[in-house]
DNA sequence: ATGTAACCGAGACGGTACGTCGCGTCTTTGT
DNA sequence: ACAAAGACGCGACGTACCGTCTCGGTTACAT
């Protein structure tokens, strides 16, 4: 069964072109940081031409968010150990252990953009967060289902993970660590024990 | 004893100048959005020449910053009525209240400068956000302080609160209004019952 | 004996290709001038690949050129009465004939390409110029024969009916229509006379 | 009375840079020719900003007007000594002096941008080529008004002048040197004599 | 019938130039 | 000293053509 749509005609793309260009995204983000992201630098570094480099990202956006998932840093496994306090933790660890210097500033660089154009911030958050809150919110809702956490606040949990993680990526604002995941996933979990309180509350013991 | 430092010789600066070009920052970022708001457009609209600019705000950032000042939209009231739910619900619908369209495309362009330059990010920390992580940490160490809710999560907390209006505001997800401010204000105190379930847990009876 | 040479093998040369390619540039000529004669353009309208346009026609005064033939505005007949005046006002009134409004853009276009680079100054001057000139050469030869001019002018008279035309068309200077082609036959065929009026000067008769 | 307009406010135009533009433009004319007179070559050579370039000059064609009156090889001085034949031969060897190598090259340029763009070609017209047709104009009507030549041929004779020498300038026909101007000269001169013979054509004395 | 060879369309490629915009600085006159 | 005006060098923007290249497919003749 031949699901690729049959060869178009013409000189196929260049897959030196298409890794040239993330190569060169990459490498200028860490050197240059968000600002030195120019799709002329780009295409400079990249030893590719505008053109092309327009062909194939219609924006600076795109080229961004395609050399991040090239970067690989991008996909978190999510953990399902039946505890959400530990799945939590290890799913914020190893959120964080993607997000080396690069992706730091990558993710930076799309927090700019996004933040400067709305239709960029529509197709970043449809695109991109999208999938992040996804896992983050099955994760939650396991441990719904188990009973260890109400449904009411799952939404607003997955923004304050994601929120507190960009807030303090953007304005810079203390480590971005394991410290840091653990403390997010106890004081989100805290909340756990609202509801598991009350229920195994032990009947007092007769006499 | 003069404490006012000696009238300098020279012109005086110009009132009028520093009203048009705040007046200006604002008009444009209410009709061009964060992407409309470049120096040379606020200078532009304000009639002022670049040099004046330029001499009074060394960057973007700081016309940005002057103009929210200006806009008065900024200080928020800090209920005590000593009941921390309550408390974070009306301060959380403050900040939402004053935080009118205008507002919030300056806070993207504020944003997309710090997310851009780490030196921005560093200044819009210190000088803009830390004033409001006080307040909002005062309000939580005042409920800390009556037992409400234990201390050791404060500063996830107010990452919690900020970082998921940052976020929200910057990519555009959902809406943030009063309903959000109540959601946010709930689900921040349910930590609360945390320290208050356990705490009342009854000393189990002898025998 | 064969002159033809032999068929060689391979896919015959398309003649739906070469016959759409000239349409294209008459076409593109007349409605987008000069300026819109590109090889991408002609490319493009014409449903032909780039590479075979650049196969026929090197460069893209060769496409002119052959359009330009195809057009068939090129050859004019050669009036021979034996009277100058007269052979030349019909030889110009043909040639303006053949100049309608997409040959004259065509003709600007070649001009330009001439004026550009001197390789295709070269090219056009021989192969295109050295025809027309030829032309009108023979047309004043055989006045000279006739003993109507002398033959010391003829070089020049060629360059002055051609560089008139070639003038007026580059720089807009005026009309080219038979008003044109009789005044300037006029001019030209005045100079006939002073050969004529001195050689008849009937020697003063004695006495 | 002062005929300058009151000194504008601003800082005043570079003449550092408008010197370099100029003189870069001939540098680039001599040096790689028509084909490599472009504005962002321009731009580079001087050390000038595009910004500044299309600030005083808005087009291509503009920049080398002004490189070739600043080249000075412009002004052709107009003889008058009464004697048609001489007159004109002072002038075209003058004309030709004034073509120099690079001043050719420039002329090329003008002529391909006319050829391109009947906008150019109209300005061109107008301000260029008017003001060498009225100089020879003249000199022709002043023949006219001594009896040398009749009125009828003038605009033809100004055409066929001008017209020969862009001609040849653009399709490199032969030389443009003083045995040119000489011939051509000659060749307009001729006519001279159509009225000048007849003229004077004594009646046959009686008997 | 089956090579083999030149053609064809499509279209990607690295370049250069286009004309515009915003940056932050500099240089004037005038207040 | 400050203000308005505005020129300046710089670098990025997104687009258009240039001439070359690499594909899959087509169309002939010569086996």
């Amino acid at each position: 069964m031949n699901e690729q749509p049959a060869r178009r005609p013409g000189r196929p793309r260049s897959e030196r072109a298409r890794a040239a260009v993330l190569e060169a995204t990459l490498a200028l983000a860490a050197e240059a940081g968000p600002a030195g992201l120019s799709m002329e630098a780009i295409a400079r570094r990249a030893g590719v031409s505008k053109e092309t480099l327009y062909r194939w990202w219609p924006s600076k956006i795109e080229v961004i968010l395609a050399a991040m998932v090239e970067h690989g840093q991008v996909s978190i496994p999510l953990p399902d150990s039946g505890d959400l306090p530990g799945d939590l933790r290890a799913f914020l660890r190893s959120t964080i252990d993607a997000l080396d210097g690069t992706t730091a500033l990558l993710l930076r660089a799309v927090a700019a953009a996004a933040a400067t154009d709305q239709a960029v911030a529509d197709g970043v958050r449809d695109r991109f967060l999208h999938t992040r809150r996804a896992a983050l919110g099955t994760l939650l809702d396991r441990a719904v289902a188990r009973g260890e956490i109400p449904d009411e606040h799952t939404t607003s949990l997955v923004d304050f993970v994601y929120g507190s993680l960009w807030y303090r990526l953007i304005f810079g604002i203390g480590r971005l660590d394991h410290r840091w995941a653990d403390e997010t996933a106890t004081a989100i979990t805290a909340i756990t024990a609202i509801s598991r309180q009350p229920a195994p509350l032990p009947p007092l013991p007769p006499g």
